[in-house]
DNA sequence: TCATGGCTAATTGTCGACAATTATGGGGTA
DNA sequence: TACCCCATAATTGTCGACAATTAGCCATGA
């Protein structure tokens, strides 16, 4: 599905049963559909999600379904309201804008954590991400839409980097499924692609001469521009939408 | 039970049914319960939990019950194998030095925008912690143990003084358990409090100066030394430890 | 004596049904 | 015509029972 760096799980006991990689119970299995649904933009942002229904849809009851739907109430894909019902999460600008500064603040952290920790394999596999990344931008330029999902594999690699399992948790597991809910919601991007690019070496270069704190610093630029990319766009938007309207 | 602010509901409609807060189903209560119950070590760490028999001392069905642990599990207060069982968390000291650079991360940013967005009205309030603060560190120098609570509602209001919900979740929802869960493992402090004072009047200066660079500073500054602490103190005592088994 | 095998008991996962609460629609009245 | 109240339907919350998986134990064999 995803080109995201699989989770470094090391239960590999058994070659012959290759039932599934971690999604033994229903629950888990459905949860992780879901997942993938809400952030693909399959389930509309807003629409509401009903227990019977999703029940039918995918063959189980409402035991193992209300699991998953705890699962992605705290991942915050979906929200809840107690007797009402729930629906998928709606991402407004401000929430956008708050999650660029929550990233800001945890990944420069990861980075400044990375140029500690990170090993001479990790630092190479990182730069064999930057290498795809760079070719992949050679074939199609400017559309750079699959590219979108190199850049989260940059970024999750520095913060697997840091070897900070609750760092990991909280970016890998919670914010990143939104970063890429945002993505399928505004489609965002234009010419930061390029800049994202030298961005990154230089990121990489701080890393790999263990310069924590320039490697703090750069990634807190780097996410604070993506940050006012967005704002720009929107705010560029707004605009237009208001002289067409008083057109 | 605790003296920590209350969440900012904003649903007194009838004033008539005090029936409960905002915990109306049973699911919701026993999740309380239990968190309360982890966090202050009446549920020792490491401890197994089953369903059958949480089932019984509370009296309610596994249903909500399974609920209440999925939440308590998102919340990272137990841990969960399929098939297996739960159990209540037990912070290792590496794990909670990691806890500490997330809230450097995140509470230097919450500092920052709390400078940037704080009302006069928040800022007052917060000055108001700080003097009852003072006044109990009056009462019982040097034991400071309530006013370990009342360190926590500091930094709980700048959190909410940025006015950014994805940080107040991360921060107050899902850490600030884990910060008292360890304060019940590891009974810390010592001469700290005394210094902490201090540093808490430095930052409301800043964050009322509207300085949100220097807001950011100190808070880095004050989190990061609140960590120096936990680790000098931990590894005096592998040192005592090494020396009384020497000997 | 130690390792290995199967068996039993306990716990977790899943299901369907019932109870409680909420939203919706129609009817009545000011 | 607009508003309010009530009844109905749908959805969520809760429960108890059954199935699947795992852990522990005992017996058997080398």
């Amino acid at each position: 599905m995803t080109s995201l760096t699989t989770l470094s799980r090391s239960t590999a006991d058994t070659p012959s049963d290759q039932i599934s990689p971690e999604v033994r119970t229903l629950a888990e299995r459905v949860f992780h559909q879901l997942q993938d649904a809400i952030v693909r933009g399959e389930l509309a942002p807003g629409s509401k999600i009903t227990e019977p229904g999703l029940s039918k849809t995918y063959g189980i009851s409402r035991g193992p379904l209300r699991e998953a739907m705890r699962r992605l109430e705290a991942h915050r894909l979906i929200e809840r309201v107690p007797h009402v019902g729930a629906r998928v999460v709606k991402l407004s600008m401000k929430e956008l804008l708050e999650l660029f500064d929550v990233r800001e603040a945890l990944e420069s952290m990861a980075a400044r954590l990375a140029a500690e920790h990170m090993s001479a394999e990790e630092i190479q596999g990182l730069r064999e991400v930057l290498a795809l990344h760079e070719e992949q931008a050679d074939l199609k330029r400017g559309e750079a839409y699959y590219q979108r999902e190199g850049d989260l594999d940059f970024h999750y690699r520095i913060v697997q980097g840091s070897h900070n399992k609750m760092l990991m948790n909280l970016l890998c597991d919670d914010l990143y499924y939104l970063v890429r809910l945002y993505r399928t919601q505004f489609s965002a991007s234009g010419k930061r692609p390029q800049l994202a690019f030298v961005e990154h070496h230089r990121i990489v270069d701080a890393i790999e001469a263990g310069d924590a704190e320039l490697a703090e610093l750069l990634m807190r630029r780097h996410v604070s521009a993506s940050r006012a990319n967005v704002a720009d766009r929107y705010a560029a938007i707004l605009e237009q939408q208001s002289t067409s309207s008083a057109d």
